[in-house]
DNA sequence: AAACCCCACAACCGCCTTAAA
DNA sequence: CTTTAAGGCGGTTGTGGGGTT
């Protein structure tokens, strides 16, 4: 063909579509023997008639030992709602909090489980949403306490006076982090999420629907756990 | 039985960043 | 400093299997 047209220079015409196992069988054994990377070398030294890019995928995604073979657990996906309220469609930093996940597994799973329901259920997706960010939220305020309380309880703050901050009716609700104490969180870019949080919970304090707040704040009480070592002391912390 | 639809996930594409020459 | 190759990332498309009509 490539003669036929006077195309001799043109080398590889690349295989695409889904990979055969002698094709994975060969990946492998190129990894074996040179590692992972390099990947417009696998072509000639392994006879693969795929691209690099292809291959880094196809081993990074499926054929690497390190990944974690079946479904999304239910803690992984409190982390995938978690991260994906904190940080958007930044499917590999989330996947650095989920070993063995990979950032397309995890943006596959966010489609299909929930960007999905927004279309059919669009209150199914702002409840899923808010619940993920009033997990969030609580969790940010805790550790805030946590820390304060470490801190010589010299400013003697109590997320009471937090939380009645936030339900003040006032519009004054931009936040200002000097009421909430000193240096937490200590960079820009955190002190700006916090905002986000502090404004997020005010649109939850000012959502209409009633059930769905209810049943958000009721499913905070029943998380298994945000970190393992914290759950009863975060059991028996009254955000309210 | 066959046509159609939907879902889950694998794979590709284009763009951007980084590092090496 | 510039160029170029390689890798990384997020969005999108393709594919196969199972269910429904």
């Amino acid at each position: 063909m490539a003669q036929q047209m006077g195309w001799e220079a043109v080398e590889h015409v690349w295989r695409k579509g889904p990979w055969t196992a002698e094709e994975d069988r060969l990946l492998i054994e190129y990894v074996k023997l040179y590692g992972d990377g390099r990947w417009n070398n696998v072509s000639r030294l392994a006879g693969l008639k795929r691209n690099g890019k292809s291959c880094r995928l196809r081993w990074v995604n499926y054929l690497r030992p390190d990944l974690k073979k079946g479904q999304i657990t239910p803690h992984e996906e409190r982390i995938i709602l978690d991260l994906h309220s904190r940080w958007g469609n930044r499917w590999s930093t989330i996947a650095r909090s989920l070993p063995g996940r990979t950032d397309n597994e995890i943006k596959n799973y966010w489609r299909t489980h929930f960007k999905k329901n927004g279309k059919t259920s669009s209150e199914r997706l702002k409840k899923s949403q808010a619940q993920a960010q009033a997990r969030l939220l609580k969790r940010q305020l805790f550790q805030f306490q946590q820390q304060q309380q470490q801190q010589q309880q010299e400013d003697h703050i109590d997320m009471k006076k937090i939380m009645s901050y936030f339900d003040k009716e006032s519009d004054d609700r931009s936040p200002s982090f000097t009421q909430f104490g000193q240096e937490y969180p200590s960079t820009t870019d955190e002190q700006g999420f916090l905002s986000s949080l502090i404004n997020g919970y005010a649109n939850l304090a000012d959502t209409s629907n009633e059930d769905m707040t209810i049943s958000i704040w009721d499913d905070l009480w029943n998380l298994d756990d945000f970190r393992g070592n914290n759950r009863a002391n975060f059991q028996h912390t009254n955000f309210y």
